[in-house]
DNA sequence: GCGCATTGATTGGCCGACCAAGGTAAAATC
DNA sequence: GATTTTACCTTGGTCGGCCAATCAATGCGC
């Protein structure tokens, strides 16, 4: 909930005290609010770690798959190459990956984890399994289920659009 | 390292093995992905309105409310100074809001939407319903109230950190 | 072999968002 | 009244993320 007005005693709302955003679209408003919210701990519980959010995905699945292509990186993240070229650059500079030229193809680049980066593995697995219980603190397994199926849907919902989605229109071959 | 994967080149696209972020927080890393997709999409939608996904929520506010303190603004978004700032420059620039001097108090800075943005009002509004409808297309009502009152006790679970931050709690001090 | 489209990656620009510091004005304290 | 504290905002830096434009290498058609 909102308590943030709580302290407007003599607040003289033209309308409503409930703003704008809130009630065109409450579930968006929500979303918007959560997901950054949930990047601000995930940046907290990341941070002893010495990695900002948005990397520890990447460094996931580096140690998991071993060296990789950065177009593969680039399409199983469904980010933008440019932002995956900007996050292995300092990636790189801070030590936590290395890349290195495909001898097969010329214009590719691999990527793979370094050594030093492993002893960041367990930091990091802890710290996510720190925030996924930290965001569903009170929050019974059956509710835990149904928000999971819900966001699923959701995601599903804005992942494929009709009008011209970038996503779609990337992955929409296989 | 965990698992390396068989770098096999042609890797058949039906076995989509789960990151490892998906492993450790299945619902934090969705929650990541639909904060961003949802992201992604408000930017869409607000393209037509000539802003950025973030500045709604902003001029919404502004719409509501007629003149008020920057300071009040960033109490209300829970934003950080500097962010409303740099948000209310460009927003300036762009002619959607005028600022001036509080002659109450002279450090303040009072904001209001100018006239010309009045027109955009209409067009934010239909953005943001038509996002929400986006997001929740396939759910029917039932499900939409749960995952607004699951996304709010998650919420309020990010909201109410350092407390249980054991990510702090960890490293021992500060 | 040669031209052209496709793929892979980079650069630059922009925005939202954070933090850290700084400067000025009001309020609180003495 | 003078001094300290607090509030308000700005600047500069960093990062993730996007788009648009660019360059290099590959591959295909001819």
């Amino acid at each position: 909930m909102s308590a943030h007005r709580s302290q407007g005693a003599d607040e003289p709302a033209c309308t409503e005290e409930l703003p704008s955003a809130a009630r065109c679209g409450p579930v968006s408003h929500t979303i918007s609010r959560v997901g950054r919210l949930h990047r601000i701990a995930a940046g907290k519980f990341l941070k002893a770690a010495g990695i900002y959010p948005g990397q520890e995905a990447v460094m996931m699945y580096l140690w998991d798959s071993g060296p990789v292509r950065q177009s593969e990186l680039i399409k199983v993240m469904d980010l933008d190459p440019s932002t995956v070229t900007k996050m292995l650059q300092r990636l790189e500079q801070t030590g936590h990956v290395r890349r290195s030229p495909d001898p097969a193809d010329r214009r590719a680049v691999l990527v793979e984890a370094t050594g030093a980066s492993c002893s960041l593995l367990t930091e990091v697995s802890a710290a996510w399994a720190d925030l996924e219980e930290h965001t569903l603190a009170g929050l019974d397994a059956h509710e835990r289920a149904e928000l999971a199926r819900l966001l699923g849907k959701v995601e599903a919902n804005l992942c494929k659009e009709t009008l011209g989605c970038p996503a779609e229109a990337r992955r929409g071959e296989v």
